[in-house]
RNA sequence: GGGGCAGUAGGGUAGCCUGGUCCAUCCUAGAGCGUUUGGGACGCUUUGACGGCAGUUCGAAUCUGCCCUGCCCCA
């Protein structure tokens, strides 16, 4: 399970460095014998828990979280014809209960919405029961024909938290889209994974919703990764599966429905944004180990030097921190190296100079050295930390920065997309569309653009001149 | 969707073309003992693999077929 040393490939060579990083720093085992099913380390998890304990702390504001059935009856789950389409070549289906063919059969969850709205019906009578806000944070299934990756391409996506909302008005919906949109900006900020948010075009919607509106951020690559969808269902779910409430005059009305969703994804873009050439790099937020002490133990003052540390080790605890004392045998060098992989925020070195001194070393996963007295050390660690989730989070939209261009033609936007986002002018037509698409060889990624990096203005459309308004363009995962 | 390449101890590789000389070898890792410890320590002992199924053959890591898994290129 452990394999510190040996070539790490840079970060630059973005795919062998995600490979490796998942490996080496223990995130996820991909030698599970399933194609797209991959296997959590323990460390992996802690990571995953942290961050998906902060994902419920903000649903929990004003959602109420639940539990749906894995399996999907097919007769459910083929009433709704768009959402079908959008669907049917990647669902799994359960067709035998032991030797025994089923009668009707069962679908493996790529999305929860047909095995909820069928209790929705059940459970919705009058307009005092809206809004409704319920949120799980489940298993789902995709039979995925392309390349699958780890975190980003899964047929089993392991940490789906999704939302589903009822309304009685499309008013309130709408504000919801916008009520969940900034609960997804202010879930990436603590993680300080920097985000732009964009309206999806049309062929480029969840099945069956009005409009989705989807955050992505960027990878070291510069391709895109979507890590959050927004989706306004206005009634099409609910005319199919009769969820209506009797208004406040006592006529019958079909409720409006927003969904909105987020996945593992959310820890590939941790790792990826953060990552440097020594490995992981986590925020304090999610970091399973926040802090590391290691003791420099120089033969006759060994007992002192872990005495000391196991005390400080103690003080840090109680001030509730994360904190593992590595004890060891080894060399104190080969110690750094394995925490720095695994990504920990702070290193705090003690031997017997600090000792003497009265003072231990601190060293934040980026490099900064500081040296901290040993009375105040958890006022020092508090302000070493607070200094760390301000640097990276200041590197992580520095980085996003730079890979944010203009282009006017079409000629500079495929040169540009290379190496990042591209905002350009669309008129929104398909067949501009199409033609940028094809000449860039990338992606429309969605309009009115959300982000405090990028401006939007109108102007004239790449493809054709005409009247056309700011648009993200993008090669995509 | 189409095409190509690959799979050898926990990880990384050689061997394959030309079947036997290979209980394979090296780096790394795991276990044990001892000496060490301010940026990847060292010595000794030891553990451990030819992706799966079928076939060809006296004999298969090596040849053939299918399957599984991974990687790359094209749409």
């Amino acid at each position: 399970m452990e394999e510190d040393t040996g070539a790490f490939p840079r970060k630059e060579d973005f795919s062998r460095w995600y490979n490796e990083i998942l490996w080496r720093a223990e995130i996820m085992d991909t030698r599970y014998p399933v194609k797209g099913l991959y296997v959590w380390y323990p460390h992996g998890f802690a990571v995953r828990k942290r961050t998906y304990r902060i994902l419920q702390s903000l649903m929990d504001r004003d959602h109420a979280e639940t539990m749906f059935p894995l399996l999907i009856p097919k007769t459910e789950f083929m009433k709704e014809a768009t959402h079908i389409k959008g669907f049917e070549d990647e669902v799994y289906w359960v067709t035998h209960g032991g030797r025994n063919e089923l009668d009707v059969p069962l679908a493996l969850r790529p999305t929860s919405e047909t095995a909820i709205y069928p209790m929705y019906s059940l459970w919705i009578r009058s307009h005092a029961d809206l809004p409704l806000k319920l949120y799980q944070i489940v298993n789902t299934f995709r039979y995925e024909t392309k390349h699958t990756r780890p975190l980003i391409r899964l047929r089993e996506i392991t940490s789906f938290k999704e939302a589903h909302t009822v309304h009685a008005t499309r008013e309130e919906a709408e504000a919801q889209v916008e009520a969940a949109l900034a609960l997804y900006q202010e879930f990436y900020d603590n993680l300080r994974v920097p985000v732009i948010a964009s309206r999806r075009p049309d062929w480029d919607k969840f099945p069956g919703a009005d409009y989705t509106i989807a955050v992505d951020t960027i990878m070291p690559d510069g391709k895109t990764l979507q890590i959050g969808t927004v989706h306004m269902l206005g009634d099409h779910f609910s005319r199919t599966y009769d969820i209506t409430y009797e208004d406040a005059v006592g006529e019958q009305q079909y409720a409006c429905q927003t969904c909105y969703g987020i996945s593992e994804r959310s820890i590939a873009a941790i790792i990826s944004v953060h990552g440097d050439d020594a490995g992981l790099v986590l925020p304090p937020e999610v970091a399973p180990i926040q802090v590391v002490i290691v003791p420099i133990i120089v033969g006759k003052r060994r007992d002192e030097v872990l005495s000391t540390a196991t005390a400080l080790e103690g003080e840090l605890r109680d001030a509730g921190f994360a904190v593992l004392l590595d004890v060891r045998d080894m060399r104190p060098g080969a110690k750094y190296y394995h925490w720095e992989m695994r990504g920990v925020p702070l290193r705090i070195e003690i031997g017997p100079r600090d000792i003497d001194a009265n003072t231990v070393i601190a060293v934040t996963r980026d490099g900064q050295k500081t040296t901290l007295d040993r009375r105040g050390v958890v006022e020092g660690v508090f302000s070493v930390l607070a200094g760390f989730r301000t640097a990276i989070w200041k590197k992580a939209r520095q980085v996003m920065a730079n890979r944010i261009t203009t282009a006017a033609t079409l000629e500079e936007t495929a040169l540009a997309v290379k190496s990042g986002v591209v905002v350009i002018h669309w008129c929104g037509s398909q067949e501009c569309a199409e033609k940028i698409e094809t000449e860039v060889d990338a992606s429309i990624l969605g309009t009115d653009i959300r982000s405090d990096l990028i401006t939007v203005s109108d102007g004239p459309c790449v493809a054709c001149g005409g009247k056309g308004t700011s648009t993200l363009v993008a090669r995509t995962y």
